[in-house]
DNA sequence: TATTGTTATACTCTATAACTATA
DNA sequence: TATAGTTATAGAGTATAACAATA
């Protein structure tokens, strides 16, 4: 069946994607979860629409924050309604995130074994299967 | 840059792809490394070439091995060197991982998002990606 | 009463190190 | 001495449930 052989690999894709993104962020001082959380930090957002994007529980957004806190990448800003807390990367938080896209885009494996025109055939497929939920890393 | 908005998506699908096979097999009362492990045991294998093609150390196989035993999924074989343990899928092993596969063709993303024409125009890519190791679940 | 974030706790997956048996 | 598998243990990542403050 094809589509049992692309889920293997695709799940097989899955691991090895992860590996890679983790060791490219390695060497920056950053475990992956974090490097995720910096990435989707362009603008402060709720705790709660975290969790949403990072499709986990509410709790785990608090211990995300709490560790990005005392690494200074990110701090908490109270909302307008005030049961509501921001993240929002501090100055030091912004810098790490561009140094990460940089180390990503030059040694992650969709650079190192596609070229440019099987990128871009690949890049609506991804999206394809992402769906219409926000694309976020 | 485009490498980076790949390796975005490709982290965002990494994930979504593992909830996707684990939310499949569920149903069936496996865990997802379970699965994993039944689908690559069409013949019997050494464990410790279990751990090489699953990328993990050969002590998780170990445990591996007795979640599969305890349901009655595979056995432990003697190998020709006396030192090496065959690990092999019973009967009901067998039933099981044919159901996986059913199950996965019938559910997964990759038949729901996609028709026939992207699918095989992603395979190539995923091969690609994954390289010249072995590719399997 | 419902929602946001926090705390305390526990579970799953996986690795490391030390060990046994065999080569 | 080196290799295959096992055992005991520990860590990372993440969830659940109960809770406080605010709406």
């Amino acid at each position: 069946m094809e589509a049992w052989r692309l889920s293997q690999m695709l799940v097989t894709l899955a691991e090895r994607a992860k590996a890679d993104f983790a060791s490219t962020v390695a060497p920056l001082g950053l475990p992956m979860h974090l490097a995720r959380a910096l990435a989707m930090l362009d603008e402060p957002a709720p705790m709660s629409e975290l969790a949403e994007r990072l499709e986990c529980d509410r709790s785990y957004i608090t211990s995300l924050a709490d560790q990005l806190e005392e690494r200074g990448l990110a701090g908490r800003v109270p909302g307008t309604d005030r049961r509501v807390k921001l993240l929002a990367l501090t100055n030091e938080g912004r810098e790490l995130r561009d140094k990460i896209a940089a180390a990503v885009s030059a040694g992650s494996m969709m650079l190192t074994r596609l070229d440019d025109e099987q990128r871009a055939s690949l890049a609506p497929l991804l999206e394809r299967l992402l769906g219409d939920e926000l694309v976020v890393l």
